[in-house]
DNA sequence: TATCTCTACGTTACCGGTAACTCAATCCTT
DNA sequence: AAGGATTGAGTTACCGGTAACGTAGAGATA
């Protein structure tokens, strides 16, 4: 039945039901010109030859646009990227697009690489997280004149599109709801493994709202390490050794500060009385603790649909907004 | 500089270099037969024209093969698959593979409809989640002729290739070692959402334990939603109303089981005094817990790694065993 | 000097679809 | 009955690369 490692092509089905291959892709496209007797012989074969069209052919012919996105994010292990990543392949694929994945964070030069592999195989479009990227990475994106949509940290003049938040605002947000409780001795951690540098922007908007409150920033420590529970974990015990008199700690996401939150309970230190714990994202682990932890509030999912809104909407000819900043809220939970 | 919405091709680069687009071809493939002046030319033309290869004329053309791996999972929300995603693309870039992502478990006859389109890429390979496909889906998969990976949950006879540990044997060491624990009335909670259908596995392998030490399930629980912890805080509160005399519970993985060891403190019901709690899949969730839970450990990574290493090497024409079993390990933890 | 080989190219054909064009037979119109 | 429109096709060219083959000129060899 089937011939060795060939692929049935449109002639053989063509061949098959005695017309030719123009005849049968009009059948298959079902676009008028033939007569009900050949439409009948032709489906006829494609069902029992188990003809299946070779997208690539008519993609490169240029007769049909491609349906692929290539969508860079820095590390799958990072739950925050996920839900991005969930929201923008769900949208796409009620689109009929496809998702071509790269996780690009984890060697510098990374990114520029994957852009090229996956602008040989002219996608449609391409969403990456984080606005730092090389020269060159630039320059290949201006060559391939495919709309581009930035994520994660907002970027008020973006390459192309972008949808986020503004990362700093989020930390001064926070620096200040925490000086308004009245600490002044403050702390935090992170780590430096944060991919789109948007953990950075954070800690410099709340390095700033401190220094504005003239307050101080006891220690902030950046940890080589992923960020999560762990991290958080044996973050808090190296802050706090170095540090005792810390009231208060900002921690990088919440999966970190649930890890202090352990530490706290272990070492008989309670939360909020001895010392402040807060996080950022609003991740699902923290509705593990039996009170509300005080985070910022981000819809991971919503970045990752606008994202791919913007693109199929620049795909399909229409325009769309530069900017879109998805914003926070801070949930003033229990735990400062 | 940049032609309005035209790329350029190799013919422009050779025309502009003064050759023909064969030696031009000849030249980027440092295929030999040419001077050196004319590589010098014709890469400066590269350089300057901002070339960039079309993948989609080559493999098009049958010249090389496809990159391409279409992966399917069936959810990204849940943990689990992230990091078998996470092991998959790891190892698939590092061998110049691209990832096509779909995620199939949203709605019945997703995956066929999945496999059709990505098979119309002409993709190098596919790894798809759960060992249960559509007449259809198969079909077309043995039209195909590229290997296949299934994973997950194991199967004797897979249709191709297959990755995964036996969710029966799990459920069914879970059940015994509760029972020699000396439980005799025993519950479990879990989501009809379960995509690969591995979580009914590991509860038929539960239930038979169950009954080959003739204790009895009490209750099993099967929720509307999806696996998650908030499924598990309201679960367990629904089925100790139900059954309040269980004993000890067996959840779909572990963050059910963290959410309703959430609920047994706001409850004041102690774990394992007046509740045995057991989860699944040894989740980052659990080390939340000032205990260690009483798990089933996977190594989700390696599923992934393992199924992208037998992918690529039937690619590369070797063979590669048919059937891996990766195991699973009990985890002894103080919640029973 | 005639032939032979090697170097550095150029030419043609092909992959699998579709656009654009062509064309014969039939039907309709006045 | 002649001319025009419609129907149901077939033919050719093209997309961007590469394999396979062809070839002119230079240098080596007999």
């Amino acid at each position: 039945m089937s011939n060795k490692n060939k692929k049935i092509s449109l002639s053989e089905v063509a061949e098959a039901a005695g017309v030719s291959k123009m005849t049968a892709s009009r059948v298959l496209r079902n676009e008028g010109g033939f007569s009900e007797q050949t439409r009948e012989r032709v489906l006829a074969e494609v069902t029992r030859l188990g003809y299946l069209p070779n997208r690539l052919a008519t993609v490169f012919s240029g007769d049909q646009k491609s349906t692929f996105i290539g969508v860079s994010i820095p590390d799958l292990g990072n739950e925050v990227f996920t839900h991005v990543l969930e929201g923008i392949d769900r949208k796409l694929c009620s689109f009929g697009h496809q998702t071509v994945l790269g996780m690009t964070q984890r060697a510098a030069g990374e990114e520029e690489k994957w852009i090229e592999t996956v602008l040989a195989w002219q996608p449609a479009g391409l969403i990456l997280t984080g606005r730092a990227h090389t020269n060159r990475s630039l320059q290949l994106l201006e060559n391939a004149k495919i709309p581009v949509v930035e994520i994660w940290d907002l970027n008020s003049s973006p390459f192309d599109m972008c949808v986020g938040l503004n990362h700093f605002d989020s930390g001064y947000q926070m620096g200040r709801y925490l000086l308004t409780k009245g600490y002044t001795r403050l702390g935090y951690v992170g780590t430096s493994h944060d991919a789109a540098n948007a953990a950075a922007a954070r800690l410099n908007g709340f390095d700033r709202a401190i220094a504005d409150g003239s307050a101080s920033l006891k220690k902030q420590l950046l940890l080589k390490d992923v960020p999560g529970f762990y991290t958080g974990y044996y973050g808090i015990e190296q802050l706090l050794s170095g540090a005792p008199e810390t009231e208060v700690v900002f921690f990088q996401n919440d999966n970190m500060a649930v890890g202090a939150i352990h530490f706290c309970e272990i070492q008989k230190i309670s939360v909020p009385k001895d010392l402040g714990i807060a996080g950022w994202g609003e991740l699902p682990i923290a509705s593990v603790l039996p009170y509300r932890l005080t985070t910022m509030q981000v819809n991971h999912l919503r970045i990752g649909q606008i994202a791919s809104e913007k693109l199929l909407m620049r795909i399909n000819g229409d325009s769309a907004r530069k900017v879109t900043d998805v914003g926070f809220r801070l949930i003033e939970g229990e735990t400062v």
